[in-house]
RNA sequence: GGUCCCAUCGUCUAAUGGUUAGGACACCGGGUUUUCAUCCCGGCAACCGGGGUUCGAAUCCCCGUGGGAUCACCA
Protein backbone atom coordinates (compact mmCIF):
# COMPACT_ATOMS: atom_id res chain seq x y z
CA UNK A 1 0.00 0.00 0.00
CA UNK A 2 1.62 3.88 -1.13
CA UNK A 3 1.69 5.60 1.59
CA UNK A 4 -1.22 8.00 1.77
CA UNK A 5 -1.21 11.57 2.96
CA UNK A 6 -4.10 12.44 4.20
CA UNK A 7 -5.44 15.40 5.99
CA UNK A 8 -8.70 17.11 8.52
CA UNK A 9 -8.81 20.67 7.55
CA UNK A 10 -11.77 22.38 9.24
CA UNK A 11 -12.35 25.85 9.64
CA UNK A 12 -12.18 27.52 13.02
CA UNK A 13 -16.33 28.39 13.64
CA UNK A 14 -16.87 26.60 16.59
CA UNK A 15 -16.67 23.01 18.47
CA UNK A 16 -16.66 19.78 16.32
CA UNK A 17 -19.55 17.04 16.17
CA UNK A 18 -19.16 13.61 15.67
CA UNK A 19 -20.10 14.41 12.11
CA UNK A 20 -16.76 16.23 11.72
CA UNK A 21 -14.21 14.21 13.78
CA UNK A 22 -15.87 11.00 11.73
CA UNK A 23 -14.02 12.53 8.95
CA UNK A 24 -11.05 13.58 10.43
CA UNK A 25 -10.99 10.52 11.87
CA UNK A 26 -11.88 7.99 8.19
CA UNK A 27 -8.41 10.30 6.91
CA UNK A 28 -6.38 9.59 9.89
CA UNK A 29 -7.24 5.52 9.70
CA UNK A 30 -6.07 5.75 5.97
CA UNK A 31 -2.89 7.03 6.71
CA UNK A 32 -2.06 4.95 9.63
CA UNK A 33 -2.70 2.21 7.69
CA UNK A 34 -0.59 3.23 4.82
CA UNK A 35 2.38 4.37 6.96
CA UNK A 36 1.23 7.53 5.86
CA UNK A 37 0.91 11.06 6.91
CA UNK A 38 -2.15 12.84 8.43
CA UNK A 39 -2.14 16.27 8.79
CA UNK A 40 -4.78 19.03 10.36
CA UNK A 41 -4.29 22.24 8.50
CA UNK A 42 -7.05 25.15 9.77
CA UNK A 43 -8.91 26.72 6.84
CA UNK A 44 -9.97 30.01 8.23
CA UNK A 45 -10.26 32.03 5.14
CA UNK A 46 -13.67 33.52 6.62
CA UNK A 47 -13.12 36.64 8.70
CA UNK A 48 -16.60 36.78 9.62
CA UNK A 49 -17.69 33.31 10.63
CA UNK A 50 -14.63 32.52 12.50
CA UNK A 51 -15.31 31.72 16.49
CA UNK A 52 -12.48 32.77 19.15
CA UNK A 53 -11.23 29.68 20.89
CA UNK A 54 -11.88 26.91 18.00
CA UNK A 55 -8.04 26.40 17.18
CA UNK A 56 -7.79 24.90 20.76
CA UNK A 57 -11.08 23.31 20.77
CA UNK A 58 -10.43 21.44 17.45
CA UNK A 59 -6.94 20.43 18.90
CA UNK A 60 -8.27 19.44 22.23
CA UNK A 61 -10.99 17.15 20.19
CA UNK A 62 -8.76 15.49 18.26
CA UNK A 63 -5.71 14.75 20.98
CA UNK A 64 -8.66 13.22 22.86
CA UNK A 65 -10.27 11.14 20.53
CA UNK A 66 -6.18 9.67 20.11
CA UNK A 67 -6.42 11.18 16.38
CA UNK A 68 -2.58 12.99 16.46
CA UNK A 69 -0.69 14.53 13.02
CA UNK A 70 1.83 14.15 11.83
CA UNK A 71 2.28 17.89 10.44
CA UNK A 72 -0.17 20.77 11.26
CA UNK A 73 -0.96 23.80 12.46
CA UNK A 74 0.38 23.74 15.93
CA UNK A 75 3.68 21.59 15.24
CA UNK A 76 4.38 23.16 11.69
CA UNK A 77 5.98 20.42 9.28
CA UNK A 78 7.99 20.34 6.21
CA UNK A 79 4.86 22.36 4.47
CA UNK A 80 4.43 25.08 6.86
CA UNK A 81 2.47 27.43 7.57
CA UNK A 82 -0.75 25.35 7.96
CA UNK A 83 -2.79 27.65 8.61
CA UNK A 84 -4.94 29.23 5.23
CA UNK A 85 -4.43 33.10 6.86
CA UNK A 86 -0.83 32.92 6.81
CA UNK A 87 -1.02 31.69 3.19
CA UNK A 88 -2.59 34.54 1.15
CA UNK A 89 0.47 35.15 -0.89
CA UNK A 90 0.66 31.56 -2.18
CA UNK A 91 -2.84 31.71 -3.57
CA UNK A 92 -2.34 35.09 -4.63
CA UNK A 93 0.39 34.02 -6.56
CA UNK A 94 -1.63 30.99 -7.68
CA UNK A 95 -4.40 33.32 -9.27
CA UNK A 96 -1.79 35.80 -10.79
CA UNK A 97 -1.12 32.34 -12.61
CA UNK A 98 -4.49 31.73 -13.51
CA UNK A 99 -4.92 35.13 -14.90
CA UNK A 100 -1.89 34.95 -17.04
CA UNK A 101 -3.36 31.71 -18.45
CA UNK A 102 -6.69 33.34 -18.96
CA UNK A 103 -8.32 31.19 -17.02
CA UNK A 104 -9.13 34.42 -14.12
CA UNK A 105 -10.59 37.15 -14.22
CA UNK A 106 -11.95 40.47 -12.09
CA UNK A 107 -15.33 40.64 -11.34
CA UNK A 108 -16.33 44.11 -12.13
CA UNK A 109 -19.71 44.11 -10.65
CA UNK A 110 -21.09 45.16 -7.20
CA UNK A 111 -22.48 42.34 -4.70
CA UNK A 112 -25.75 44.10 -5.63
CA UNK A 113 -25.15 43.88 -9.51
CA UNK A 114 -24.92 39.95 -9.01
CA UNK A 115 -27.85 39.65 -6.74
CA UNK A 116 -30.20 41.39 -9.26
CA UNK A 117 -28.29 38.86 -12.12
CA UNK A 118 -29.91 35.84 -9.28
CA UNK A 119 -32.70 37.46 -9.03
CA UNK A 120 -33.74 37.74 -12.48
CA UNK A 121 -32.80 33.71 -13.22
CA UNK A 122 -35.09 33.14 -10.29
CA UNK A 123 -38.14 34.96 -11.95
CA UNK A 124 -37.55 32.93 -15.06
CA UNK A 125 -37.15 30.11 -13.46
CA UNK A 126 -33.73 29.26 -14.91
CA UNK A 127 -30.64 28.42 -12.63
CA UNK A 128 -28.49 31.40 -12.09
CA UNK A 129 -25.24 30.84 -13.94
CA UNK A 130 -22.38 33.75 -13.47
CA UNK A 131 -20.75 33.09 -16.56
CA UNK A 132 -23.89 34.16 -18.47
CA UNK A 133 -23.12 37.61 -17.36
CA UNK A 134 -19.38 37.25 -17.95
CA UNK A 135 -17.64 40.74 -18.49
CA UNK A 136 -16.20 40.99 -22.07
CA UNK A 137 -13.65 43.31 -21.34
CA UNK A 138 -12.94 42.68 -17.60
CA UNK A 139 -10.98 45.36 -15.47
CA UNK A 140 -7.13 44.54 -14.66
CA UNK A 141 -7.07 42.43 -11.64
CA UNK A 142 -6.24 45.06 -8.46
CA UNK A 143 -6.79 42.61 -5.40
CA UNK A 144 -9.82 44.82 -4.91
CA UNK A 145 -12.39 43.11 -7.06
CA UNK A 146 -13.02 39.68 -6.03
CA UNK A 147 -10.76 36.95 -8.94
CA UNK A 148 -13.56 34.57 -10.41
CA UNK A 149 -12.25 31.45 -12.16
CA UNK A 150 -12.90 31.25 -16.13
CA UNK A 151 -14.42 27.85 -16.74
CA UNK A 152 -14.66 25.75 -19.31
CA UNK A 153 -18.02 24.24 -18.90
CA UNK A 154 -18.44 20.71 -19.34
CA UNK A 155 -20.02 16.91 -18.77
CA UNK A 156 -17.83 15.07 -15.89
CA UNK A 157 -17.92 11.67 -14.68
CA UNK A 158 -15.58 10.79 -12.05
CA UNK A 159 -14.75 8.07 -9.72
CA UNK A 160 -15.64 8.27 -6.24
CA UNK A 161 -13.55 6.16 -3.40
CA UNK A 162 -16.48 5.93 -1.70
CA UNK A 163 -19.44 6.56 -3.97
CA UNK A 164 -18.16 4.97 -6.93
CA UNK A 165 -18.87 6.34 -10.17
CA UNK A 166 -20.22 10.28 -10.12
CA UNK A 167 -21.26 12.42 -12.89
CA UNK A 168 -22.47 15.86 -13.57
CA UNK A 169 -23.80 18.33 -16.58
CA UNK A 170 -22.23 21.01 -17.91
CA UNK A 171 -24.30 23.29 -15.91
CA UNK A 172 -22.72 22.23 -12.70
CA UNK A 173 -20.02 24.13 -13.67
CA UNK A 174 -20.11 27.99 -12.92
CA UNK A 175 -16.97 30.68 -12.73
CA UNK A 176 -17.04 30.94 -8.95
CA UNK A 177 -14.90 32.98 -6.90
CA UNK A 178 -11.03 32.06 -6.14
CA UNK A 179 -10.02 35.31 -4.35
CA UNK A 180 -12.68 37.41 -2.40
CA UNK A 181 -12.67 41.26 -2.28
CA UNK A 182 -10.88 40.90 0.83
CA UNK A 183 -7.65 39.42 0.00
CA UNK A 184 -8.81 36.07 1.07
CA UNK A 185 -9.16 32.85 -1.03
CA UNK A 186 -12.49 30.84 -1.11
CA UNK A 187 -12.22 27.45 -0.01
CA UNK A 188 -12.98 26.34 -3.42
CA UNK A 189 -9.36 27.66 -4.61
CA UNK A 190 -7.52 27.12 -1.77
CA UNK A 191 -7.96 24.02 -0.98
CA UNK A 192 -6.98 22.54 -4.11
CA UNK A 193 -3.88 24.69 -3.98
CA UNK A 194 -2.74 23.56 -0.58
CA UNK A 195 -3.84 19.65 -1.19
CA UNK A 196 -1.28 20.44 -4.40
CA UNK A 197 1.05 22.09 -2.26
CA UNK A 198 1.24 19.65 0.48
CA UNK A 199 1.25 16.34 -1.60
CA UNK A 200 -2.02 15.05 -0.43
CA UNK A 201 -2.89 12.08 -1.84
CA UNK A 202 -6.91 11.52 -0.78
CA UNK A 203 -9.51 14.46 -0.33
CA UNK A 204 -11.65 12.75 2.21
CA UNK A 205 -14.46 15.07 3.00
CA UNK A 206 -18.36 15.06 3.98
CA UNK A 207 -21.27 14.97 1.08
CA UNK A 208 -22.40 18.10 0.74
CA UNK A 209 -19.13 19.19 -1.13
CA UNK A 210 -20.43 16.76 -3.87
CA UNK A 211 -22.25 19.19 -5.95
CA UNK A 212 -19.30 21.06 -5.96
CA UNK A 213 -16.81 18.54 -7.23
CA UNK A 214 -17.63 19.19 -10.76
CA UNK A 215 -15.99 22.75 -10.26
CA UNK A 216 -13.04 21.48 -8.71
CA UNK A 217 -12.40 19.06 -11.55
CA UNK A 218 -12.43 22.07 -13.92
CA UNK A 219 -10.19 23.83 -12.15
CA UNK A 220 -7.61 21.17 -11.46
CA UNK A 221 -7.81 21.27 -15.47
CA UNK A 222 -7.15 24.44 -15.81
CA UNK A 223 -4.16 24.32 -13.48
CA UNK A 224 -3.11 21.80 -15.26
CA UNK A 225 -2.42 19.58 -12.52
CA UNK A 226 -3.25 15.92 -11.53
CA UNK A 227 -6.05 15.75 -8.65
CA UNK A 228 -6.18 13.68 -5.73
CA UNK A 229 -8.12 10.67 -4.69
CA UNK A 230 -11.32 11.56 -4.47
CA UNK A 231 -13.78 10.28 -1.23
CA UNK A 232 -16.82 11.79 -0.04
CA UNK A 233 -18.77 10.63 2.63
CA UNK A 234 -22.45 10.61 2.92
CA UNK A 235 -23.44 13.11 6.37
CA UNK A 236 -24.17 11.83 9.67
CA UNK A 237 -27.47 12.27 10.21
CA UNK A 238 -29.73 13.64 13.58
CA UNK A 239 -31.33 11.18 15.43
CA UNK A 240 -34.75 12.23 14.20
CA UNK A 241 -33.01 11.22 10.45
CA UNK A 242 -34.74 14.89 9.23
CA UNK A 243 -31.22 16.52 8.37
CA UNK A 244 -27.64 16.65 8.74
CA UNK A 245 -26.16 16.69 12.06
CA UNK A 246 -25.55 20.55 12.54
CA UNK A 247 -24.70 22.66 15.37
CA UNK A 248 -27.71 24.80 14.55
CA UNK A 249 -29.67 21.62 15.60
CA UNK A 250 -27.75 20.89 18.69
CA UNK A 251 -25.19 18.66 18.02
CA UNK A 252 -23.27 17.91 21.18
CA UNK A 253 -19.62 19.38 21.09
CA UNK A 254 -17.04 15.99 21.04
CA UNK A 255 -15.62 17.13 24.52
CA UNK A 256 -19.36 17.03 25.68
CA UNK A 257 -18.37 13.35 25.77
CA UNK A 258 -15.60 13.40 27.29
CA UNK A 259 -16.54 15.55 29.86
CA UNK A 260 -19.17 12.98 30.92
CA UNK A 261 -16.94 10.13 30.54
CA UNK A 262 -17.03 8.82 27.24
CA UNK A 263 -14.19 6.51 26.62
CA UNK A 264 -12.13 7.64 23.23
CA UNK A 265 -11.65 4.23 22.04
CA UNK A 266 -15.45 4.08 22.45
CA UNK A 267 -16.39 6.75 20.56
CA UNK A 268 -13.71 6.00 17.79
CA UNK A 269 -15.39 2.27 17.36
CA UNK A 270 -18.45 3.60 17.63
CA UNK A 271 -18.54 6.58 14.52
CA UNK A 272 -15.88 4.14 12.54
CA UNK A 273 -18.95 1.56 12.46
CA UNK A 274 -22.16 4.48 11.39
CA UNK A 275 -21.63 3.66 8.11
CA UNK A 276 -18.92 1.56 7.73
CA UNK A 277 -17.90 -2.29 8.52
CA UNK A 278 -15.59 -4.81 7.31
CA UNK A 279 -18.05 -7.31 6.12
CA UNK A 280 -17.70 -9.48 9.38
CA UNK A 281 -20.36 -9.71 12.52
CA UNK A 282 -17.40 -7.63 14.64
CA UNK A 283 -18.93 -4.76 16.28
CA UNK A 284 -16.16 -3.74 19.13
CA UNK A 285 -13.18 -2.44 17.24
CA UNK A 286 -9.79 -1.24 18.70
CA UNK A 287 -8.16 1.37 17.16
CA UNK A 288 -5.48 -0.66 16.11
CA UNK A 289 -8.54 -3.37 14.18
CA UNK A 290 -9.49 -0.20 12.74
CA UNK A 291 -6.55 0.67 11.30
CA UNK A 292 -6.36 -2.96 9.86
CA UNK A 293 -9.36 -3.15 8.39
CA UNK A 294 -11.19 0.21 7.05
CA UNK A 295 -11.56 0.51 3.64
CA UNK A 296 -12.86 3.07 1.82
CA UNK A 297 -15.04 1.27 -0.70
CA UNK A 298 -17.05 -0.55 2.79
CA UNK A 299 -18.47 2.93 3.52
CA UNK A 300 -22.17 3.20 3.62
CA UNK A 301 -23.41 5.55 0.53
CA UNK A 302 -26.18 7.17 2.05
CA UNK A 303 -26.38 8.87 5.60
CA UNK A 304 -26.76 6.97 8.74
CA UNK A 305 -28.60 8.15 12.24
CA UNK A 306 -26.94 9.03 15.13
CA UNK A 307 -28.08 6.26 17.84
CA UNK A 308 -27.02 7.67 21.03
CA UNK A 309 -28.12 4.44 22.60
CA UNK A 310 -25.51 2.27 20.42
CA UNK A 311 -22.86 4.55 21.76
CA UNK A 312 -23.62 4.32 25.18
CA UNK A 313 -24.10 0.45 24.91
CA UNK A 314 -20.35 0.10 22.91
CA UNK A 315 -18.80 2.63 25.77
CA UNK A 316 -20.03 0.11 28.59
CA UNK A 317 -18.63 -2.74 25.97
CA UNK A 318 -14.89 -0.89 26.09
CA UNK A 319 -15.32 -0.13 29.92
CA UNK A 320 -15.40 -3.64 30.69
CA UNK A 321 -12.65 -4.15 28.80
CA UNK A 322 -10.39 -1.92 30.51
CA UNK A 323 -8.19 -3.35 33.48
CA UNK A 324 -9.03 -1.80 36.66
CA UNK A 325 -5.18 0.26 36.78
CA UNK A 326 -6.83 1.65 33.79
CA UNK A 327 -10.37 2.39 35.27
CA UNK A 328 -9.18 3.67 38.39
CA UNK A 329 -6.72 6.12 36.04
CA UNK A 330 -9.54 7.39 34.12
CA UNK A 331 -12.02 7.57 36.61
CA UNK A 332 -10.01 10.03 38.89
CA UNK A 333 -12.17 13.39 37.96
CA UNK A 334 -15.38 11.91 38.02
CA UNK A 335 -15.58 10.64 41.89
CA UNK A 336 -17.99 13.12 43.99
CA UNK A 337 -16.40 15.40 46.22
CA UNK A 338 -17.09 13.19 49.24
CA UNK A 339 -14.55 10.67 47.56
CA UNK A 340 -11.42 13.31 48.19
CA UNK A 341 -10.51 11.83 51.50
CA UNK A 342 -10.32 8.38 50.71
CA UNK A 343 -7.37 6.43 49.74
CA UNK A 344 -6.98 5.37 46.06
CA UNK A 345 -6.78 1.92 47.05
CA UNK A 346 -10.23 2.03 48.69
CA UNK A 347 -11.78 4.14 45.64
CA UNK A 348 -9.74 1.03 43.42
CA UNK A 349 -11.81 -1.99 45.41
CA UNK A 350 -15.15 -0.13 44.97
CA UNK A 351 -14.27 0.43 40.89
CA UNK A 352 -13.65 -3.18 40.77
CA UNK A 353 -17.70 -3.54 41.82
CA UNK A 354 -18.88 -0.92 39.82
CA UNK A 355 -16.90 -1.28 36.51
CA UNK A 356 -19.24 -3.71 34.88
CA UNK A 357 -22.19 -1.54 35.57
CA UNK A 358 -20.53 1.92 34.63
CA UNK A 359 -21.89 3.25 31.24
CA UNK A 360 -19.86 6.43 31.14
CA UNK A 361 -17.77 8.04 34.14
CA UNK A 362 -20.70 10.59 34.85
CA UNK A 363 -22.52 7.72 36.67
CA UNK A 364 -20.46 7.28 39.03
CA UNK A 365 -21.28 9.57 41.85
CA UNK A 366 -24.49 8.08 41.87
CA UNK A 367 -23.65 4.43 41.45
CA UNK A 368 -21.24 4.96 44.18
CA UNK A 369 -22.04 7.82 46.87
CA UNK A 370 -22.68 5.48 49.60
CA UNK A 371 -19.14 4.03 50.42
CA UNK A 372 -18.42 7.25 51.01
CA UNK A 373 -21.09 8.79 52.98
CA UNK A 374 -23.86 7.65 54.86
CA UNK A 375 -27.09 8.59 53.00
CA UNK A 376 -29.95 9.85 54.36
CA UNK A 377 -32.29 6.90 55.92
CA UNK A 378 -34.87 6.56 53.47
CA UNK A 379 -38.34 4.39 54.36
CA UNK A 380 -39.72 4.26 51.14
CA UNK A 381 -36.73 1.74 50.01
CA UNK A 382 -37.96 -0.90 51.89
CA UNK A 383 -42.18 -0.05 52.31
CA UNK A 384 -42.32 0.05 48.38
CA UNK A 385 -39.70 -3.10 48.23
CA UNK A 386 -42.16 -5.60 46.84
CA UNK A 387 -40.49 -8.13 48.81
CA UNK A 388 -40.39 -6.28 51.88
CA UNK A 389 -43.52 -4.72 51.52
CA UNK A 390 -44.97 -8.23 52.68
CA UNK A 391 -43.24 -8.47 56.28
CA UNK A 392 -44.53 -5.83 58.98
CA UNK A 393 -42.15 -3.48 60.79
CA UNK A 394 -41.63 -6.02 63.62
CA UNK A 395 -40.68 -8.30 61.38
CA UNK A 396 -38.41 -6.57 59.71
CA UNK A 397 -36.89 -5.51 63.20
CA UNK A 398 -36.05 -9.15 64.06
CA UNK A 399 -34.81 -9.97 60.93
CA UNK A 400 -32.55 -6.81 60.90
CA UNK A 401 -31.52 -7.58 64.51
CA UNK A 402 -30.58 -11.07 63.37
CA UNK A 403 -28.33 -10.08 60.53
CA UNK A 404 -26.75 -7.60 62.89
CA UNK A 405 -25.78 -9.86 65.16
CA UNK A 406 -24.36 -12.48 62.46
CA UNK A 407 -22.47 -9.95 60.74
CA UNK A 408 -20.86 -8.59 64.07
CA UNK A 409 -19.28 -11.76 64.37
CA UNK A 410 -17.74 -12.01 60.71
CA UNK A 411 -14.47 -11.19 60.00
CA UNK A 412 -15.66 -8.84 56.59
CA UNK A 413 -13.99 -10.95 54.00
CA UNK A 414 -16.45 -11.53 51.18
CA UNK A 415 -16.06 -15.43 51.77
CA UNK A 416 -17.14 -15.01 55.66
CA UNK A 417 -19.73 -12.65 54.98
CA UNK A 418 -20.92 -14.98 51.98
CA UNK A 419 -21.13 -18.17 54.85
CA UNK A 420 -22.86 -15.90 57.34
CA UNK A 421 -25.35 -14.49 55.24
CA UNK A 422 -26.09 -18.64 53.73
CA UNK A 423 -25.96 -19.31 57.31
CA UNK A 424 -28.86 -16.50 58.00
CA UNK A 425 -30.67 -17.66 55.27
CA UNK A 426 -31.27 -21.16 57.01
CA UNK A 427 -31.80 -20.20 60.21
CA UNK A 428 -33.95 -17.63 59.32
CA UNK A 429 -35.63 -20.06 56.71
CA UNK A 430 -35.84 -16.45 54.52
CA UNK A 431 -35.83 -16.31 50.65
CA UNK A 432 -32.55 -14.03 49.51
CA UNK A 433 -35.16 -11.80 48.24
CA UNK A 434 -36.15 -10.23 51.67
CA UNK A 435 -33.37 -11.18 53.88
CA UNK A 436 -30.80 -9.60 51.22
CA UNK A 437 -32.77 -6.78 50.15
CA UNK A 438 -33.09 -5.95 53.83
CA UNK A 439 -29.41 -5.73 54.55
CA UNK A 440 -28.55 -4.32 51.17
CA UNK A 441 -31.12 -1.57 52.22
CA UNK A 442 -30.04 -0.75 55.63
CA UNK A 443 -26.18 -0.64 54.48
CA UNK A 444 -26.33 1.41 51.62
CA UNK A 445 -29.73 3.36 51.73
CA UNK A 446 -29.61 3.18 47.77
CA UNK A 447 -31.91 1.97 45.28
CA UNK A 448 -29.51 -0.12 43.61
CA UNK A 449 -25.47 -1.25 45.01
CA UNK A 450 -23.30 -4.30 43.74
CA UNK A 451 -23.38 -7.45 44.95
CA UNK A 452 -24.10 -7.68 48.88
CA UNK A 453 -21.05 -9.74 50.25
CA UNK A 454 -18.60 -7.78 48.35
CA UNK A 455 -20.37 -4.40 49.02
CA UNK A 456 -20.27 -5.01 52.50
CA UNK A 457 -16.84 -6.23 52.82
CA UNK A 458 -15.55 -2.79 51.24
CA UNK A 459 -18.14 -0.89 53.33
CA UNK A 460 -16.23 -2.70 56.37
CA UNK A 461 -17.55 -4.13 59.73
CA UNK A 462 -18.14 -0.50 61.53
CA UNK A 463 -19.86 1.44 58.91
CA UNK A 464 -21.78 -1.86 58.46
CA UNK A 465 -22.88 -2.12 62.09
CA UNK A 466 -23.59 1.64 62.03
CA UNK A 467 -25.58 1.85 59.27
CA UNK A 468 -27.90 -0.95 60.77
CA UNK A 469 -27.68 0.48 64.17
CA UNK A 470 -29.41 3.70 62.76
CA UNK A 471 -32.12 1.99 60.61
CA UNK A 472 -33.07 -0.16 63.60
CA UNK A 473 -35.02 2.68 65.37
CA UNK A 474 -37.19 3.69 62.58
CA UNK A 475 -38.64 0.44 61.96
C1' G B 1 -37.73 24.36 -8.37
C1' G B 2 -32.63 22.92 -10.99
C1' U B 3 -28.52 19.61 -10.24
C1' C B 4 -26.48 15.42 -7.73
C1' C B 5 -26.76 11.27 -4.36
C1' C B 6 -29.20 7.45 -1.64
C1' A B 7 -33.08 3.42 -0.45
C1' U B 8 -32.88 -4.13 3.86
C1' C B 9 -35.97 -4.78 10.87
C1' G B 10 -37.56 1.50 14.99
C1' U B 11 -31.74 2.22 14.60
C1' C B 12 -26.51 0.64 12.67
C1' U B 13 -25.85 -2.97 9.09
C1' A B 14 -24.62 -8.31 6.26
C1' A B 15 -26.02 -10.24 1.57
C1' U B 16 -22.28 -8.78 -4.64
C1' G B 17 -28.46 -13.63 -9.24
C1' G B 18 -30.16 -19.24 -5.87
C1' U B 19 -30.04 -18.09 2.28
C1' U B 20 -35.95 -20.25 6.47
C1' A B 21 -32.93 -12.50 4.29
C1' G B 22 -27.84 -13.01 8.97
C1' G B 23 -25.70 -10.04 13.09
C1' A B 24 -25.74 -5.89 16.59
C1' C B 25 -28.38 -1.75 19.34
C1' A B 26 -33.14 -0.77 21.39
C1' C B 27 -37.50 -3.27 23.12
C1' C B 28 -40.12 -7.71 25.45
C1' G B 29 -39.79 -12.53 28.08
C1' G B 30 -36.82 -16.31 31.00
C1' G B 31 -32.32 -17.84 33.75
C1' U B 32 -27.61 -16.65 37.01
C1' U B 33 -29.10 -16.66 45.70
C1' U B 34 -31.76 -9.50 46.62
C1' U B 35 -31.66 -4.67 43.67
C1' C B 36 -29.18 -2.25 39.43
C1' A B 37 -25.79 -4.01 35.93
C1' U B 38 -23.08 -7.97 33.57
C1' C B 39 -23.48 -12.70 31.39
C1' C B 40 -26.52 -16.72 29.07
C1' C B 41 -31.08 -18.35 26.52
C1' G B 42 -35.46 -16.99 23.82
C1' G B 43 -38.88 -13.48 21.26
C1' C B 44 -40.49 -9.20 18.28
C1' A B 45 -39.06 -6.90 13.80
C1' A B 46 -37.00 -5.40 7.24
C1' C B 47 -35.83 -6.25 1.25
C1' C B 48 -40.33 1.47 -0.57
C1' G B 49 -43.94 0.50 -4.93
C1' G B 50 -44.70 -0.97 -10.04
C1' G B 51 -42.88 -2.82 -14.41
C1' G B 52 -39.12 -5.46 -17.04
C1' U B 53 -34.37 -8.98 -17.86
C1' U B 54 -33.72 -14.13 -16.04
C1' C B 55 -35.18 -20.95 -14.95
C1' G B 56 -34.46 -17.84 -10.67
C1' A B 57 -34.01 -10.74 -8.40
C1' A B 58 -33.11 -7.61 -1.96
C1' U B 59 -29.22 -7.95 -5.64
C1' C B 60 -29.27 -5.98 -12.86
C1' C B 61 -32.43 -2.20 -15.99
C1' C B 62 -36.58 1.41 -16.35
C1' C B 63 -40.48 4.35 -14.16
C1' G B 64 -42.61 6.09 -9.90
C1' U B 65 -42.33 7.26 -4.57
C1' G B 66 -39.65 8.64 -0.36
C1' G B 67 -35.29 10.69 1.99
C1' G B 68 -30.80 13.54 1.81
C1' A B 69 -27.08 17.13 -0.11
C1' U B 70 -26.36 21.55 -2.72
C1' C B 71 -27.62 25.88 -5.42
C1' A B 72 -22.88 32.48 -1.17
C1' C B 73 -17.38 37.43 -1.92
C1' C B 74 -19.39 29.86 3.97
C1' A B 75 -16.65 26.04 4.37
Amino acid sequence: MKPARTRFAPSPTGYLHVGGVRTALFAWLLAKQSKGQFILRLEDTDKAREVQGSERHIIDSLHWLGLQWDEGVDIGGPYAPYKQSERLSIYKEWGEKLVAKGRAYADPYTQAEVETFRQQAKDSKQPFLFRNHRPENPPIWDGTQPLRFKSDPKAYTWHDAVMGELSAGEEAIDDFILIKSDGYPTYNFCHIIDDLLMNCTHVIRSQEFVSSIPRFLNLYEALEIERPILATLPVVLGPDGKKKLSKRDGAKDILDYAREGYLPEAMMNFMATLGWNDGTEQEIFSAQELIDTFQLDRVQRGGAKFDEQRLLWMNGMHMRALSIDDVATRAQTFWPPEAASYTDDYKKRILRLVQERLKYFAELPALTSFFFQDLPINPSLWTENKQLKKLNAGELKNLLNLARNTLAECDFSVTCLTNHLNDLLEKTQQKPAVLFSLVRIATTQAPASPALAETLAVLGREVVLRRIDAMLPTL
